[in-house]
RNA sequence: GGAGGGAUGCCCGAGUGGCUAAAGGGGACGGGCUGUAAACCCGUUGGCUAUGCCUACGUUGGUUCGAAUCCAACUCCCUCCA
């Protein structure tokens, strides 16, 4: 191995590094568990996405291996709006939105961190506490003087803007000055000595180490992960129900374990290595089946990944009803379910278990083939369901193309 | 403040009076092949109580038998000048 410390050498082959801003001191001061890191969370919406999961994994193996993390809401920075990685101005989300946004979040963190008081307890903190405090003027000469305007001009998310001719508003272009001045903040308030997140903040952390040599603090490190893509160069994230929400109201921990157990072939041991915590000796032998028998390492993929973030519970009720649904056919109790009567028509159904946006999505899905009833086909749009649809347990169940799956429960 | 340019469906983008529910592409979904994979091929992609009706090309009004297309006002965005 090549580091003294435990963090980067889990973090390295685990496949988590993409750059820092020096191994060698980073090194040391992990191998004293002595490492204080934080992960910025925006609050733009009401969960964190599994994007973020890749963060919150690593503030994991860093109290894991005996350091300190610390989760960062960020209640203030929301109210700038980060424009790295975005073409236009975010939209400005209002005080009480980004409030919702925050508890709504909150909640995922104890998954993976252990919080409280100890010395290795996760905490939790938010920039708002500071950065809404703060007046302007002092701002300018405390902060803004240690800005170089041409050297911001330089950094990416300013930069590519500029090039495209896409505008970029003040309050954007200040946004970075509030992450670099969090970074100083949390040095200050915590000892924090590291900061992470993914590939596209490198520009933001590393500013924010610079900020803190300025301005006198102990010596600050950057680390970040690699860009989230599939191997075949798909971002990750995107299904049609739109991002792969960490938050189970809003992404089942059904919908999650189906999530993993269809990841390409090429990207099975990467994700096992980053989004399980299973051995590595354990992931080298998964990693070793080709062929259809990949199909097992995949659903062991989601299974740890599913346990990780919703429960060993919901993970082996996921497991259990995929072997029903796909492997043997049947009728699982766990799928989706919505209430329904013999005499309803299909296509309502359809609609009400959210398979479909509209009848009329219904029908056209029934004339390319892909409705059933119990697992036979239906031709007729205006098929109505019948006594005899329905289980002596009173379920039917509703099916759209061979993976989305719903049951209709008499009442 | 002045002068130009622009706003089209999930996204990009064509369309300058009827043949327009709107080309093409992307994305998404479905079918085929498979292993609940990728790649590839094919199909679908505004709504409805459906041989019809309704809604829709920034907003509101107007011209016309007929408007995404022409006119007016307004809103927002961009570029250049000050």
């Amino acid at each position: 191995m090549a580091y003294k410390s435990d963090f980067l050498n889990v973090l390295d082959e685990r496949g988590f590094i993409h750059q820092c801003s020096d191994f060698d001191g980073l090194d040391a001061l992990a191998a004293k568990r002595e490492v204080i890191a934080y992960v910025g969370y925006d609050c733009t919406a009401p969960s964190l996405h599994i994007g973020n999961f890749l963060s919150m994994m690593m503030l994991h193996w860093l109290q894991e291996t005996g350091n300190k993390p610390i989760t960062l809401m960020g209640g203030g920075t929301t109210m700038v709006g980060d424009p790295s990685g975005k073409d236009e101005t975010r939209a400005i989300r209002t005080a009480e939105e980004i409030e919702a946004n925050k508890a709504s979040i909150k909640g995922v963190f104890n998954k993976v961190l252990q919080f409280g008081d100890g010395k290795t307890d996760a905490i939790m903190v938010d920039n708002a506490d500071w950065l809404l405090k703060l007046s302007y003027i002092d701002m300018l000469r405390d902060v803004g003087r240690h800005f170089s305007v041409n050297r911001m001009l330089t950094m990416d998310s300013v930069r590519l803007r500029l090039e495209r001719e896409q505008e970029m508003s003040f309050i954007e272009f200040n946004y970075m000055v509030c992450q670099s001045y969090d970074y100083v903040e949390l040095a200050r308030r915590y000892g924090c000595n590291l900061q992470m997140g993914g590939s596209d903040q490198w520009g933001n952390i590393v500013n924010g180490v610079d900020l803190g040599r300025r301005m006198g603090t102990h010596q600050l490190y950057a680390l970040t992960t690699p860009l989230l893509t599939t191997s075949s160069g798909a971002k990750m994230g995107k299904t049609a129900q739109g991002a792969v929400w960490l938050n189970a109201d809003q992404f089942s921990a059904w919908d999650f374990w189906q999530y993993w157990r269809n990841t390409e072939d090429g990207d099975v041991a990467r994700f096992l290595k980053l989004f399980t915590t299973l051995p590595m000796e354990e992931i080298a032998r998964l990693e070793k089946l080709d062929g259809a028998e990949i199909n097992e390492a995949k659903k062991v993929l989601a299974n740890e990944a599913t346990a990780l973030l919703h429960g060993r519970d919901a993970a082996d009720a996921a497991a259990a009803t995929a072997q029903k649904t796909f492997v043997e056919g049947g009728l699982a109790q766990d799928l989706p379910t919505i209430s329904g009567n013999p005499g309803d028509g299909l296509l309502s159904l359809f609609v009400a278990a959210g398979l479909a946006a509209s009848n009329g999505e219904v029908r056209r899905a029934v004339t390319g083939n892909s409705v059933s009833v119990n697992d036979a086909k239906i031709a007729d749009p205006g098929y109505v369901a019948g006594e005899a649809d329905f289980n002596s347990d009173g379920l039917m169940k509703i099916s759209l193309g061979k993976k989305r799956h719903a049951l209709v429960k008499r009442d």
